[in-house]
DNA sequence: TGAATAACCATTGACGCCCATAAAAACCCA
DNA sequence: TGGGTTTTTATGGGCGTCAATGGTTATTCA
């Protein structure tokens, strides 16, 4: 299947050029990270996986240089971000009464099984073992943009889930408003 | 098992080297830790273990060399963080009225219970045999990034609580609103 | 003085970091 | 617009370093 470097395959847009991906500042200077597009790159024998440079771009700037990864609940892939993110997250989560049920049961399913991976010195990141089990990746890792997030899938089943995702869509007729501009 | 090396270097600012890592201000200037994810890692017969790397350089640079620990009194478990925290929770408490059962409650529960654990030389804590039973750890302890805190579990225990806890969060459609990136 | 604790050293395997290469994309200029 | 040049990416692999762990010696306190 071949890596096609770089191309964007599928979903997101055109082709991803440099600026593209990344990043565009709102009103109030918050970056707003935006991950778009797929890219389908080789996992090697010591587990390491390049992550998109677009994606890589996305995340620039934030106080941890990588990507924070946790399995998804309901899919078998893996959901990954930014570590802003998970600081926004904490930060929600600590608005909750303390030692309620309702904050323990978030921390213990959304922290504990967070890694944090770091990007090595050429943008790599390494597969926890048991984030590659769950998604069941060995040679090929699929990065998907979501947006605000992305996720790392095997290709095929990826590929899978897509198209049984877009019969849905057309069933359903799924429809979405558009969020207002400013604010 | 392992303990997976160094990796995630924890939030920490930009390229994880050596010193930094763990922190990063916020628009206050106020540092934010941040635990994440599971390591777990060996009890040695004199009852030491290792904090993590990734949650020790989470907690450089606050004026304890070490950690604060003290049981949970909803979990069979060791609430775990900074000196930092501590002093936030006091503050926290501080503000419920004087001389409340409530206050009172949370005054004999959290700091009388509380055990400054210092860290070796080379980043190990001694973990008292009143919290190693109340947890019922032995032979492993498994670290528990929680966001601002973290947890002290034996592997198995935890490994169920996050069963049901996972069970609980998803039956309560596991609602949670993400707080705005900016404040 | 003996027991418990803290400081110190030693080992090893994983992983961070570096260098190298090929190919594709971006760039430049006629 | 096209072809040639430069830059960026993705990918492989080697090696030094640090984290986790175990043990030994020094120190403190009863």
């Amino acid at each position: 299947m071949s890596s096609q470097r770089g191309t964007a395959a599928a979903i997101g847009g055109g082709t991803p050029r440099k600026g593209e991906a990344g990043e565009h500042s709102s009103v109030l200077g918050a970056k707003v990270v935006l991950f778009l597009s797929t890219f389908i790159n080789k996992v090697d024998r010591k587990g390491r996986v390049s992550v998109p440079a677009p994606f890589r771009a996305a995340l620039a700037g934030q106080v941890f240089n990588g990507i924070v990864a946790f399995r998804s609940y309901r899919q078998a892939a893996i959901e990954g971000c930014g570590i802003d993110r998970m600081a926004r997250l904490s930060d929600s989560i600590d608005e909750l009464e303390l030692f309620s049920e309702a904050r323990d049961d978030l921390a213990s399913t959304i922290f504990a099984d967070a890694h944090q991976l770091p990007f090595d010195g050429e943008g790599r990141i390494i597969l926890p073992p048991l984030l590659a089990e769950h998604a069941g990746i060995t040679e090929m890792a699929a990065f998907i943009g979501r947006g605000a997030t992305f996720q790392i899938w095997e290709p095929d089943a990826f590929a899978t889930h897509q198209d049984e995702a877009r019969a849905r869509t057309r069933a359903h007729g799924a429809t979405l408003r558009l969020r207002r501009p400013d604010e």
